[in-house]
DNA sequence: CATGAATGAGGTTTCATTCAT
DNA sequence: GATGAATGAAACCTCATTCAT
């Protein structure tokens, strides 16, 4: 019948107890995953580290994939708390900075946490599961906003603004950063940059090779 | 996990058919990673389609890890083989374009193996045994060459500058892009986007909140 | 991808060492079927009772199911062996009776284990990969000897005999009968009236109700 | 395991609302085993089926087996009920055929559920616990009314018919055939010819080799 | 050197059963 | 009584690695 195995949550926890049970399990999940990475990442040592027997772990994830992708989106919930303030933000280039702070903190906060879920990400099981666009689509949104340039495409630019800020960050979670203001101000370089340059080059060069080195004129004085 | 495997190869070797071997078995395993994923990357498949014996893997890989560096390396060298050519070039722009293109193509070329060997890079195992620099450093000195905005921390702009480019292109690639110049155009907006304001802020705002959102007059007219 | 675990065999030993271990596993699969039942039929048990790893029996077998085909399949082959001289005897009676006692002895011999791949021939993921038909082809083949009553539908007849043979059969064995030869006299009994009679009501009867009691003059004198 | 668990009910249901839950259950487990094999039959989805908890299955039922002991005697109930109206009909042959129409009827109405059932019952566990005789007593009554062959050993002809017709009507189940009266039919062909036929070859052939095939003569005109 | 049979620690998952609420 | 969360023994299966041939 089932040959794909389930992702949906197998049932959702009613009492206070089960409720506690599956936080348990979910923090116990993102702690391996941060101490120990993938190698310690086991349905035992989860169950054990919850302090829950290993079946409580299958009453409420009917599998291994379920539950990261459970952590997956608890995760993506706890970002978009943070960053759907930046809608507020009638101001482009205010919003977009607003996102980008969100961004920096979610990813330096537990950085290897959000490197090996990023990771996750991309696993072809949990792919099709995952609302892969929605931060695309929160940038997207932002683009449209007074104060950036316009792009020719939209929803492509969006997708690099996105990839070019999980790159950065990823980058600094790597190399253990702690200085957020100063991520912050060098995301922002890419960020804005690639906007100017990219309406720029869409504006000017149609079709012609693309063209958008340092220039004479456009090395600031 | 008992000790440390070893991850050195275990003979290099010397005759032909050797040589054969190990080049066979490299590739399998890099087709396995393309087309099953991490899910099918294990020694007994990758020694299957070489077409040898598991026992010949481990002749001339003294672990799984080992072989994984070995690829690892092979595909940092096809890189090198085509990005040094950019040390020829004394323009700082149109070296950092032939890099930027040289990285496009590798990742493209191969992007799902790309993608996932980014990952196994970062498998605390490997990085260890890495020489996770070369790439910064290739960057950095290119940063050097004149015609380019002079950076505050060349070395920390040259690891972003990489990891902005990893980011696009392995986003693209997720995106099964194809139009190899079209996402050159975009990594360059990105890079010297980047690089521009960066050094504008260095330049400018010592100590200062960072300031590189649009401001008037920053849009181009 | 595969939905269905994998029922055919995995590799098929080459050497004799493996052909060894291939025919303990099935051996030591039907000892313990034979012994303690389905309960004690697992995977590690039998791997631990042929006196070889549990890897081993997965080299071999790619799932339970498989090992438990194969074995039905190693009993068929043992019984057909047996039965397939039948085919020699030209006289109608005479060949079933071969056949007949060819079935006894399979089930006495073993009865436990031949009762228990009975149950598991029943199961939907095996009956797929089984010949059911074998049985009741041969059959089908010797109802058409001189000497037997010609059945209105011989499929379904050899269908009728095969399952008559075996529910009599099966019981004995549950009550743990050892006469071999008094067990085929009431199989031929069976066999041999059921015959007759259904031949003599598909004659006589067409469309009326069957009227197949004990008349009388049709017991005998 | 540990001892042997208990399988006599652990209470019997005074109330009204209790015997409700008990039937619940019951039918719950004959449905499971019937849509789902004895691969979804197991007591958090029978209980979930019967619509309460597993708890109160565990009030009812001390284990597993206790219930399934009780569903086997639930299918046992429902089949004597229709069965014993056999003894009322005092001629032999009518009394079969009536006791044939009530085996057929029942193996046929649920027969996926009878053959695992049939199954069940030849589980050690629950053996003991079987009036496994019933049916079989039953026949040998009958067998003792004027108009049948007497039998040399009336118990064994009883068994063997009994399982004469577990064995056709089980293989009718298995084709799925529908036809009651021609499947009725063919189990009193084979029923009566076995009893016609056991009983000549005591009466004349007392120690020879056992000779039932088709004689001259024996065969139809 | 090459082979491939053998290994077994360790991972995922199920399900009968218990017991606090 | 009824509930359902919790349990954990035990089942199935994988795969990195070894070693006799």
């Amino acid at each position: 019948m089932s040959s794909t195995p389930p992702l949906l949550p197998r049932k959702s926890p009613r009492q206070r107890r089960s409720q506690l049970t599956v936080a348990s399990l979910l923090e116990a999940a993102a702690q391996l995953l941060e101490t120990q990475g993938l190698e310690g990442f086991n349905t035992n040592a989860v169950a054990e580290r919850a302090g829950v027997g290993i079946g409580s772990l299958y009453q409420y994830f009917p599998s291994k994939d379920a539950l990261t992708l459970a952590l997956l989106e608890r995760e993506a919930a706890r970002f978009e708390a943070d960053a759907l303030a930046a809608l507020e933000v009638p101001d482009g280039p205010a919003a977009l900075r607003h996102l980008i702070r969100a961004s920096v903190r979610q990813q330096l906060e537990r950085a290897e946490l959000a490197r090996l879920l990023d990771e996750q990400e991309g696993r072809p099981e949990l792919r099709a599961h995952l609302d892969k666009g929605r931060f695309g689509q929160l940038i997207n949104t932002l683009l449209q906003r007074p104060g950036l340039p316009p792009q020719a495409d939209a929803a492509l630019a969006a997708a690099d603004v996105a990839a070019l800020i999980r790159g950065l960050v990823d980058g600094a979670g790597e190399r253990r950063e702690t200085d957020l203001a100063h991520l912050q101000c060098r995301v922002e370089a890419a960020v804005f940059g690639y906007l100017e340059r990219a309406a720029a080059a869409a504006r000017g060069l149609q079709g012609r090779e693309c063209e958008s080195g340092m220039r004479a004129g456009a090395a600031p004085a």
